[in-house]
DNA sequence: CGGAGCTCCTGGGGGC
DNA sequence: TGCCCCCAGGAGCTCC
């Protein structure tokens, strides 16, 4: 799934293809994929319609691209399976296009492709440091210049849960998915039911270390894939998952220690742990369900 | 306001 | 072969 380093890659790719270029129609083939924009499909796209975009920007998961008035951006996330793609004008639509920008003159298009239509777009107005209506309450992510990892460690050690949820919550620390939390956890020999009242500091400042480590390797390695719902800006599936140590990995060896990989529930999704690197808190099974 | 649970969505896969 | 159910999960929303 689309996390911090697979975002970043679209957003790479993506500058290079949009930067610069002026919106000539926008076409919304599904509505769910304009909800956000409260003002509705017409709106988005009478918005939209003459702007030239300036380099796409990102926080966490969230990505969007400034206009030219400089007022306004137009914010993207890719939710569960969402895709950007730039092609040539006339090629068939793919299955699941939800939204096509023609630019420029019409030569070429950028697609919004989203199976299960969790992501979405929409314009909204930004703040004085050009951040988006609906990005402001998402808290720095690990690659940003500003980010400041002993405050989020602090952060993390004021809440009253427990650290994975708090590593998957975007107002704490943003861009940390349900894999990279799993494989940061995993580095930090982290369990994640533990409290995160009863975290050393060093304790949560390792375990965002790892975080950052774990997403700047897949990031070098062009994100994760193993979905083949990702693919990059122009189609081309780029995406490894080769740096994964736990994550989908049940009953296969820790590279640790050799014990088997558990699949633990969660959250109402799955966690992967190696119990034996990973010492439950009191009160958790070892072996099942710890919620 | 913080925390936790619910819900949106679609296609693939397993079981029968 | 076909059908049903479960599963994947980001994040906004609601309720307490």
């Amino acid at each position: 799934m689309p996390e911090l380093p697979e975002v970043e890659s679209v957003r790479v790719g993506l500058a290079v293809h949009v930067a610069d270029r002026r919106v000539a129609a926008v076409e919304v083939l599904h509505p769910r994929s304009v909800r956000r924009h409260a003002a509705g499909p017409d709106d988005l796209a009478a918005q939209l319609v003459g702007q030239t975009f300036q380099a796409p920007r990102r926080r966490g998961k969230y990505l969007w691209f400034p206009l030219g008035d400089a007022a306004r951006a137009m914010v993207a996330h890719l939710g569960m399976s969402g895709q950007f793609r730039v092609t040539e004008p006339g090629r068939p639509d793919e299955p699941h296009l939800r939204v096509r920008l023609r630019l420029d003159d019409g030569s070429f298009e950028l697609r919004f492709v989203d199976q299960r239509t969790f992501g979405g777009l929409a314009v909204e107005p930004v703040d004085d440091d050009g951040v988006p209506t609906s990005v402001q309450h998402i808290a720095r992510d690990p690659f940003d210049p500003h980010y400041d990892r002993s405050a989020t460690a602090a952060r993390i050690r004021s809440r009253r849960t427990d650290l994975k949820r708090a590593l998957l919550d975007q107002t704490v620390v943003s861009g940390i998915g349900n894999i990279y939390a799993d494989e940061a956890l995993w580095r930090a020999r982290l369990h994640p039911m533990r409290a995160t009242q009863r975290l050393r500091p060093v304790q949560a400042r390792e375990v965002l270390q790892a975080a950052a480590d774990v997403m700047a390797e897949a990031l070098q390695a062009g994100g994760t894939s193993f979905d083949r719902l990702y693919v990059d800006v122009n189609g081309e599936s780029g995406w490894f998952g080769r740096s994964l140590q736990v994550y989908g990995r049940e009953g296969e060896p820790c590279a640790r220690c050799g014990r088997p990989v558990r699949r633990q529930a969660f959250m109402n999704r799955s966690s992967y742990v190696c119990v034996s690197c990973q010492r439950p808190p009191r009160g958790v099974d070892r072996s099942e369900q710890p919620s």
